[in-house]
DNA sequence: AAGTCGGGGTG
DNA sequence: CACCCAGACTT
């Protein structure tokens, strides 16, 4: 109560203007100015760590054939992730489903109207229950992603790196203090827009920005090295070897499993190596005498497609081979499908830039 | 606290 | 090329 009556007396310092500047810039988008949480939820998943231009039409699609929690909570995993496919960051999908019967079985197909309620949700953190609780119930959370650590740590001049748990305590107490709680909603997608379209990481248009009287960063030159980062992305290679495998119209694939890269989505069998590996050295392999021990002749093409398939931590070297057979080998692990089948199926970016290259080198073999 | 999980846009 | 995007989870 306290709090509140001093935010009152004093005005939360960055609302008002944002609540102007909201108004005259902001984007029309299909989950905004809406009160359905199962659509906010669904928008804030794809958004995560995505940009608004990349999960737009995978937002619509994924609406139209999942239009309420109870008809998400029924799906088949395979059809969600196919949904999902080439959105990255897979394990969102899988967490989505599992959330989406937890509504079921837990809160009786309504979802939560609590904070509490909504962050207890399986792939629902910090950002994504205070996001749907602003948003869709008015509740007085402050979010903090990407958005509101830039903008924060510049107008208050703040360079405690953000992704320590010292930084996270911090900017998350100063959003919760410059929360406007007579509109938290409005006030969360204000900044957050302000964030995304304004002061941008690069060539911020500080020049027209309605904070520049106050900002610290700005008075001080500083713009650019904020919000201050310590963690470095280290990129590591890793070699992956496919193989496309014929006979008789037939082709095998497998879904990745694990708690590895791509976990739940489909792909050709792979070698995968430590290094740079030629044919002749795969050939040799035990993994290769496994998979096709009992294929009888096998005919091996050179490489079909390579490429270097480069993730923000991985750089994935990879080469496609195309194998025929002249009996149906009893890969284990794998299962067998018509080659005509293979668009059913959730794969990668990478497995679908070879696919993809495929159908215009070889349009008979589809 | 550090590592892992994708794919694409940007300067 | 480095960095970042409506982050969350595991170890």
């Amino acid at each position: 109560m306290k709090k509140g009556t001093e935010q009152e007396e004093q005005g939360a310092p960055l609302a008002a203007g944002l609540h102007a500047w909201y108004a005259e810039n902001h984007r029309v988008l299909p989950w905004r100015g809406i009160t359905d949480a199962y659509r906010i939820w669904i928008s804030e998943i794809i958004l995560q760590q995505t940009r608004v231009v990349q999960g737009f039409e995978y937002y619509n699609r994924f609406i139209s054939r999942f239009p309420d929690v109870r008809s998400l909570a029924a799906a088949d995993d395979d059809e969600v992730m196919k949904l999902w496919q080439g959105l990255g960051y897979y394990s969102r999908a899988r967490n989505l489903l599992t959330a989406a019967r937890q509504v079921v079985e837990r809160f009786g197909g309504e979802f939560p109207t609590t904070y509490e309620g909504i962050r207890s949700l399986q792939g629902i953190g910090d950002y994504t229950a205070a996001a749907v609780a602003s948003f869709a119930y008015g509740l007085p959370h402050a979010v903090v992603d990407g958005n509101v650590y830039r903008v924060l740590s510049r107008i208050y001049g703040i360079d405690t790196p953000i992704d320590t748990t010292e930084g996270r305590k911090l900017f998350a107490a100063l959003a919760d203090e410059l929360l406007d709680r007579k509109d938290p909603g409005g006030y969360n997608q204000a900044l957050m827009e302000f964030g995304a379209l304004y002061c941008v990481p690069r060539s911020p248009q500080c020049g027209r920005c309605i904070f520049a009287d106050r900002c610290m960063a700005l008075a001080t030159h500083r713009v650019e090295e904020l919000p201050v980062k310590q963690g470095k992305t280290v990129v590591k290679p890793r070699y992956f070897n496919y193989f496309y495998v014929r006979q008789g119209g037939d082709t095998w694939i497998r879904r990745r499993e694990g708690r590895d890269i791509w976990r739940n989505l489909y792909e050709l069998p792979l070698i995968e190596t430590d290094e740079e590996q030629g044919l002749d050295d795969l050939q040799r392999s035990g993994i290769w005498a496994e998979l096709f021990h009992d294929a009888g002749q096998v005919g091996v093409s050179s490489q079909v497609y390579s490429c270097k398939h480069v993730l923000s931590h991985r750089i994935i070297h990879a080469r496609f081979y195309m194998v025929e057979t002249e009996f149906a080998p009893d890969m284990t692990g794998y299962m067998k499908i018509p080659v005509e089948r293979l668009g059913d199926y959730a794969v990668s970016r990478l497995t679908e830039s070879f696919l993809e290259k495929l159908s215009m080198n070889y349009p008979s073999l589809f």
